[in-house]
This record gives C-alpha cells, sequence and structure tokens, in this order.
DNA sequence: GTCGTAGTTGAGGTG
DNA sequence: GCACCTCAACTACGA
C-alpha cells in the first residue's frame, strides 16, 4: 500500500513556498486530502468580528478554487470538528498513513498540535512538520539565543545569523494527487460554545457543527450564515493567496517605493491608498509566505543598490521585527500575552486589569474580562473603543480599526500609547483584547509584543516619549483630511481647529454645523462630537509620573509581590495615586453595557490650555529597592 | 565592573 | 520643508 496523506492546513493558507506541502507531496502519495479542520478554540475563544471571518473564509474559498484547479477531484475539504477528537477517527476510517502540517508555535497551536501528535503516534500515522510562518524556525531562534526570548532586533539578528540564511521560496505544486474516500460513518463530537467570547456577533446560533461535511455534505467552506453572522462585514480588505500575489506584484513593481521603504516615514493618515503594504493580514492568514515577501524585498535592495533602505526600517525589517516577536512567544510561552508570570514583562499597576479565575485555558484569563477598579477609567476605555474620545486622531483611527480592520502602525502607536502609559492608565490587556477583537491581521505574538512595547513595559522602556493626539496626526496631515474621512462630524470644521475642536469657538463650529458636547456613547445625533474626555497635558503629566514610580519600583510580572498582591504596599509607600483598585467600589464588570452617565458637559472639567513643560515631580524613590532584572 | 553609545517611528524649537 | 538640537533620561550591548 502507497502513502495515504492527510495534509493539515492551517495558518498557511497558499500554496506558493509552503515547505509543508512540498514535504506531503515529496511523499509521492496515493491519496491525498488538502483538509482544514473547525476549531473551536477560534470559534468560540478567540475574539473575532465579522470581518476577520470573512477574510478566513476568503482565503480558504481562494484555496479550495487554487487546489481544484490543480486536480478538479481535489479541493479545500473543511470537516467541522475539533482536530483533537477528529483526527483519531479519519486516521482509521481513512485508512491514513502520514499527516502533514505547518509547525505552529502559538500558544493554543501547541497544545493542540501535541495531542494531535500523540493520537497519530497510537494509530501509527507518521507526522511530518515543517516551519514556513516565519523566516526562521522560532523555536531554533530560542536555541540559538540561548534559551532566551529574542527581546531586541538585534538579539534576532544575531541568533538569526547563527542559523543560517533564510530559505529561498518553493514554487507552488503543478498537480496534486487525488483524495481517497472520505467516508463519515462515525459520529461527530460536537465542542461545548460556552465561554463564546463571540456571541455578541451572532444573532442566529451558529450551524457550524451541525454536520461533519457541511450543511450540503460536500466538505465546502463554509459561510458566515453558518457561523451565526448575520451583519455584513464592513471591510474593504477581502483575503486569499490569488490577491496577496497580486499585491505583491503591485508592491514592488514599484521599485523606488520598495527598495527605500523606511517604516517610521510613512504616514499613518494616508488612506485611499494607505501608505503601507497592507499585507499583514496574508501574512497572518498564511495566504503569503513571509520568506516569499522577504526575499521580493531582499533580491530588489541588492539590485536597487546605493540608496536603498535597511533593517529595522525596511521592508525585510518589519518581518525581521515578526520573527522577534514569534521566538519571544516561543520561549516565553502562555504568560508571554499577559503581565502576570511574564518575567520579561514590568509590573505597572494600571487600571481595569484582567481578572485571573480558573479558566481551564493555559493562561487562567479569558480576553475581554476584567476587573472595573475605576469607573472613570472603564468610561475612558469604553470612548476610546467606541472612537468618541473627543479627540479626532484618536477617534478617527478607532473608527477606522473597526470598520475596516487595519490602521497603520503609527496609528496603532498613537492609540496604544493612548490608552495606556500615555493618557487612560489603562491595562495594555484590555488594549489587546480590543485588537485582537478588530484587526484582520492579528497575530497573538505581535499584538502582545506590540502592546508591552509601547506600554513601555517590555522591549522598548522611553516612556518620556509620548504621542500627542494633536501634535502627532498634524506632523502627517495638517489640514486633517484623515480625520474628515472617519469623523464626519468634523468634515467642515476649519482645520484650526480639527484636531482641537473644543478649543474653536461658537461661529466657528455653528459654521461647521456641529456642537461639542457629551460623551459620545449614548445615542448619536447628528452635527455632535463629544468633548474631550480629560485634559491630556495633565493625564500625560500624571502618567509619567506615574510611570517613572512604577520602574523605580521595577517588579516584574513574575514577582511573588505581583502575585499575592503585596505590590500594593509597595505603591502606596511611594505616594502612588494613579494605580489600579484606589477608587471605591470594586464593581465587577465584563462588557461595554454598563458605561457610565455623566451629565452633558465635560466630564472632567476639561481646562483648554495646552500643557507645556511637563515636569514630573519627583517622589520619595530611593527607599525603594530595584530589583534585578532576570537574565 | 565601568563607560560610551545605540535604540524602527516624540515634541517643540531653531536655522 | 527639512535637518538638527534639546528636553530628560529608559535599557541593552559591546568594548
Amino acid at each position: 500500500m502507497g502513502n495515504r496523506v492527510i495534509y493539515w492546513f492551517r495558518t498557511d493558507l497558499r500554496l506558493h513556498d509552503s515547505p509543508a506541502l512540498k514535504a506531503a507531496l515529496d511523499l509521492h502519495p496515493d491519496a491525498l486530502w488538502p483538509i482544514f479542520t473547525w476549531d473551536p478554540h477560534y470559534v468560540y475563544r478567540v475574539k473575532g468580528g465579522v470581518n476577520r471571518w470573512q477574510y478566513l473564509l476568503d482565503c480558504q474559498a481562494d484555496l479550495s478554487r487554487s487546489i481544484q484547479k490543480l486536480n478538479p477531484k481535489s479541493k479545500l475539504f473543511v470537516l467541522r470538528e475539533a482536530p483533537q477528537t477528529l483526527f483519531p477517527k479519519i486516521f482509521k476510517a481513512w485508512n491514513v498513513t502520514h499527516l502533514v502540517f505547518e509547525k505552529d508555535t502559538d500558544v493554543y497551536a501547541r497544545e493542540r498540535d501535541s495531542a494531535v501528535v500523540a493520537s497519530a503516534e497510537e494509530a501509527g500515522v507518521q507526522v511530518i512538520t515543517r516551519y514556513g510562518r516565519t523566516l526562521w524556525d522560532s523555536d531554533e531562534l530560542v536555541a540559538k539565543n540561548g534559551g532566551k526570548p529574542t527581546m531586541s532586533i538585534t538579539q534576532l539578528q544575531a541568533a538569526g545569523r547563527k542559523i543560517g540564511g533564510i530559505p529561498r521560496p518553493i514554487p507552488a505544486p503543478r498537480h496534486l494527487p487525488d483524495p481517497g474516500e472520505m467516508p463519515v460513518s462515525f459520529g461527530q463530537d460536537k465542542p461545548g460554545a460556552s465561554p463564546d467570547i463571540n456571541a455578541p456577533y451572532r444573532s442566529t446560533p451558529d450551524e457550524c457543527y451541525s454536520h461533519i461535511a457541511g450543511p450540503a455534505g460536500k466538505f465546502a467552506v463554509a459561510s458566515l450564515e453558518e457561523l451565526g453572522f448575520s451583519v455584513s462585514a464592513t471591510t474593504p480588505h477581502r483575503g486569499g493567496e490569488t490577491i496577496a500575489l497580486e499585491r505583491l506584484q503591485e508592491i514592488f513593481s514599484d521599485e523606488k517605493y520598495a527598495a527605500t521603504f523606511q517604516k517610521p516615514k510613512t504616514s499613518p493618515a494616508a488612506f485611499e491608498p494607505q501608505s503601507t503594504t497592507l499585507l499583514s493580514p496574508f501574512l497572518h492568514f498564511g495566504a503569503l509566505s513571509p520568506r516569499l515577501f522577504y526575499w521580493h524585498a531582499q533580491d530588489l535592495v541588492e539590485k536597487y543598490g546605493e540608496g536603498a533602505s535597511t533593517p529595522p526600517e525596511s521592508l525585510t525589517g518589519q518581518l525581521l521585527f515578526r520573527d522577534m516577536y514569534f521566538a519571544a512567544q516561543a520561549a516565553i510561552g502562555p504568560s508571554f500575552a499577559q503581565t502576570l508570570g511574564n518575567g520579561h514583562c514590568r509590573f505597572i499597576p494600571w487600571h481595569l486589569p484582567s481578572k485571573v479565575e480558573p479558566t481551564g485555558l493555559a493562561n487562567n484569563t479569558i480576553a475581554g474580562r476584567y476587573h472595573v477598579d475605576s469607573p472613570q477609567a472603564d468610561r475612558w476605555f469604553q470612548r476610546w473603543k467606541a472612537g468618541v474620545t473627543g479627540f479626532p486622531f484618536v477617534d478617527a483611527l478607532m473608527r477606522q480599526l473597526r470598520a475596516e480592520g487595519w490602521i497603520h502602525h503609527l496609528g496603532r502607536h498613537m492609540v496604544a500609547c493612548f490608552l495606556t502609559r500615555g493618557g487612560c492608565y489603562v491595562h495594555w490587556e484590555r488594549g489587546a483584547d480590543v485588537f485582537e477583537e478588530f484587526l484582520l491581521d492579528h497575530e497573538p505574538a505581535c499584538n502582545a509584543g506590540n502592546w508591552q512595547w509601547l506600554s513601555c513595559t517590555a522591549f522598548y522602556s522611553q516612556y518620556y516619549r509620548c504621542y500627542s493626539p494633536v501634535a502627532f496626526g498634524q506632523k502627517w496631515d495638517k489640514t486633517g483630511e484623515f480625520i474628515r474621512r472617519w469623523v464626519p462630524e468634523l468634515k467642515d470644521l476649519d482645520e484650526k481647529f480639527i484636531y482641537e475642536p473644543w478649543t474653536a469657538n461658537q461661529a466657528v463650529l455653528d459654521k461647521a454645523g456641529v456642537r461639542v458636547e457629551g460623551d459620545g456613547l449614548r445615542e448619536k445625533r447628528d452635527g455632535v462630537y463629544p468633548s474631550p474626555m480629560f485634559d491630556f497635558g495633565e493625564r500625560r503629566r500624571a502618567c509619567l509620573a506615574a510611570m517613572k514610580r512604577a520602574y523605580s519600583i521595577g517588579l516584574y510580572g513574575d514577582d511573588e509581590r505581583v502575585e499575592d498582591g503585596t505590590w500594593k504596599e509597595l505603591f502606596e509607600r511611594a505616594g502612588e495615586t494613579e494605580m489600579e483598585g484606589l477608587d471605591a467600589g470594586d464593581a465587577d464588570g465584563e462588557h461595554a453595557d454598563d458605561v457610565g452617565d455623566h451629565g452633558d458637559g465635560t466630564e472632567d472639567g476639561i481646562r483648554h490650555k495646552k500643557a507645556r513643560n511637563p515636569v514630573v515631580k519627583e517622589g520619595p524613590m530611593d527607599k525603594h529597592v530595584k530589583k534585578k532584572r532576570k537574565t
């Protein structure tokens, strides 16, 4: 009997440059089943709106068409069951000899894959895996970095050099073997749907698991309706390898743009077209191979010669950062996505900390569940999430994020700094939850890593560099075109006031047909834009001082004082007033439902002056012991 | 161990 | 319009 191979597609929804698919074909299979399994973890536990699900289904449908072009008898066969329970049954029923898939170092993926590998061994099925999700194998990078997480781009590059060259892309296969028979003569194990953190998006019960081969019995790609989504996606960005490769060609046809690309010099306010490549969602779903992208960029840079940009700012540099976060996550494990237990993440007593409870998940937290230690901070958080902070540049970005599932990297910096160390002093894990929900390109490692970077809890520490919601936007877009696009209430406002509408006088506002009042959370009214939720200069000073104290105290997430709660005494002794748990009435909350009600006017007594000379008052710091950083 | 310097992407000013 | 400086000051890395 020849080889009968299951190729298990996961986050590698492509045919071009797939080392794992090549390994499967190298077995010269008699039968090859290209399959995708519905994973209840991703359906119920990972936050994701209709935009991201549409993108995933796009990628699957496109891949299925591409497979069919190579062999009309084949396609992407979608099986609606959790892989852990499904595989033992199909190994036997289909008489499988090999299981091949692309390795994945995400926290849940590791857990799932080790269960699948164990069941394969038990069934006598040989498992073959290859790495193609990053430039280098993340575990190998960690090994070459002395077993430690890669916490800087220098470390990543050094570890990469030790491994050696980045593999050249592998061409797409020219033909695929026929699939074998696919009897489903076994029962279906249906997963428990609770907790379903995507429930708010579903208006009808999801039918995802009602039939193992789908409603028509044809193993078809699911529809949004099957997932219970009745609302339509709002994003213009569509998934699939075909579009990804077209986009790649387009980007590299402009040689000057691609060869001289410098990320910090691209504008977060550019739209139609955006200033960056928009390839990140394709990378996330594996519709585009990072190595294919890398070698397009690298070959061009060498050809271009003088004037080409270099890492970390260049296009290849962007891919290096991605590898850095993947390898950091590979080394740190489940606690990489949080502060608690993470020895490389500073402890800062942010507002709205995550609830830690036995959840059955590796890290004992569920995205989105948090303590409301401060009702005011929760209102700020809700206004940030809804794009009604009263700071037009922040609101424009948050509204673009919600509608399109993508914003520019520097825009992410702006809103992340604003929510955490440069405004609200809300926990970065809250912001990461929101990005997980809205971003098409949400990558667990990169999301956690970037939030730690921006909140100055890991990777980056220059907390005194703070983004201004006024000045930062103006640097890129003097006249506020980006704001006018996303905050139509302000579209006719004079450019002198577009970043600070609260400073405009009545005549100016009347002329623009807008009133500045309220908190924006309640019923939307035409021609009304919310008042700013605080005095930014004042908040900036308070946050900076609090960051300084927290740095001086120097706790990390794995400190026993963080776990047992005695950290509080340290901060109280330091005179900290900006911290978790100081407000009375620790009302526990989970959702946006319990938004506050606080008058029509300004929330906290807005003063309309610009902050200058933000002097940080020095506290009595000397008596606090500084903890040595972990090695 | 000490010191100098670099670090993807701040703000605000000057020339 | 752009390059450069200062502000006040973080960590990591290599010599």
